[in-house]
DNA sequence: CGGAAGGTTGAGCCCCATCAATTATTGTGG
DNA sequence: CCACAATAATTGATGGGGCTCAACCTTCCG
């Protein structure tokens, strides 16, 4: 379980707090939501297509991913959810879910009833603003994918994804200078990738042959961290990674 | 000039209605949005990547896109833009823009302050929850995307593409039975297919003969509309259609 | 009517998929 | 700790979907 009592210790608190500096009570406010949280083995589905959505959850630890599949099995992974991600956040508007979420490695969950949502951007625009940044962070990164999915050739699609999950497990504190832990198989990435497994291999090897990363183990090191356009054209304007530059409060209603 | 003094005259009206059925006064509330209507001519950058967002924006007629491009000149567009649809919705946030935006056509465009959208919020959360239903659907068409670039052929993704335009128009009424206007060239198709125009021809020639569509001139004719899942499997699940079930309200915050 | 832009078609090639076999790696029970 | 099976990763050979280059045609518009 987590322990709500150790500031710091959720990787929540580390995302927003890049987004703004937060007071103790606005940290305990987000706290308060941490309460419940439930433990998923790997490759359980967290929500499936179709289901109605009556909670809001934020991840204190392992991977999960947003996927669609086609009938005859081909599956999309459209974004990656790590420690200090949330989903269903727009779970307020009762609508059902349009893509399923499932965990790929054991994980630690948060529910949050759409209540205490809703209050929370009442009470404390600021957290609230800071919510809404890193959902449309969210949404950048689908639009990103989307360039390298249509424009991008696979190996700079690879090393694109492999950077920047490295900075965004920066953001909460996962990684170890060039080196952050990748508990994927090659087919997961793959799926990821819009390529087979086999080539992702091929992809991979010449991404070391390059000197671009290291890998083995599940372990990949980022050899050029300070080459971002090697990766790939890596940009990393789109994880809108600044703070929030004003008092001016984002949207949360109630019924 | 839009004449906002005529009710349901405005595509935005159509496409929230289907959401909420809409009071006289909150039918108002929106219409003040319309105010300041600017005309642009066909291929206006309206917004550019890294630029500070300060307004809102809503497309009364014409077609804009999503984009971003690679520096040796590689595009993608991310989404097309119809009438009806808003950009720069969290220009609440002051962030800088991750990418651009552009008139396809020519397109007339109202642009609204930051503190109308949060005082609409505040004052009228039903249309508020109507407008984040829509920004719903936008995120689920990005990752509708992903899928189909992903994992989709060059004909099903072109397929779906089309199919999903007709389904949208037809949202605020730009369709005629099964036909529609596509105001766009092969090369931008290709842009947002993930393709070359040369493939995109290729591609167009063989839905004709397979009699899914009729295509000239610009002018497209979805020829089996009963037969959704013949183009792309498409499923209009993404597109949330349905109205908001509930009098729950969205977020919306202030200063 | 002429030029420009857009669309179509053909030939050849390349990136990535497919199929298949081999080699790690991981996990499990004796 | 080893034997063994299952899963994952790698490599090779071959094929195909989509790209490239280039020519030609069609449409549009001044």
């Amino acid at each position: 379980m987590a322990d709500p009592h150790t500031p710091d210790s959720h990787p929540l608190l580390r995302k927003l707090g890049r987004y703004a500096r937060l007071s103790a009570a606005e940290r305990q406010a987000i706290t308060s939501l941490l309460r419940r949280e439930a433990a998923f083995p790997e490759h359980t589905d967290l929500v499936r297509q179709g289901q109605m959505l009556t909670k809001a959850a934020i991840i204190r630890e392992g991977w999960a991913i947003r996927y669609r599949t086609l009938r005859d099995g081909r599956r999309q992974i459209m974004n990656f959810l790590l420690p200090g991600d949330m989903f269903d956040l727009c779970a307020f508007l009762l609508t059902a879910s349009d893509h399923s979420i499932a965990a790929l490695t054991p994980c630690k969950i948060s529910f949050v009833p759409v209540s205490s949502i809703t209050d929370l951007f009442r009470r404390w625009p600021r957290v609230g603003a800071a919510l809404w940044k890193s959902a449309l962070q969210e949404e950048a990164m689908l639009r990103e994918r989307i360039l390298s999915l249509g424009r991008r050739s696979a190996r700079e699609r690879a090393a694109h994804l492999l950077y920047e999950l490295w900075v965004r497990l920066g953001i909460v504190g996962l990684r170890n200078g060039g080196d952050f832990d990748l508990p994927l198989t090659q087919a997961d990435l793959a799926d990821a990738l819009g390529l087979t497994p086999v080539h992702v291999s091929r992809t991979l090897r010449y991404l070391r042959q390059q000197g671009l990363i290291g890998m083995s183990n599940r372990h990949v090191t980022i050899l050029r961290p300070r080459e971002e356009g090697q990766y790939g054209e890596f940009g990393r304007d789109y994880l809108h990674l600044t703070p929030i530059r004003d008092p001016v409060a984002p949207p949360v209603g109630h019924a």
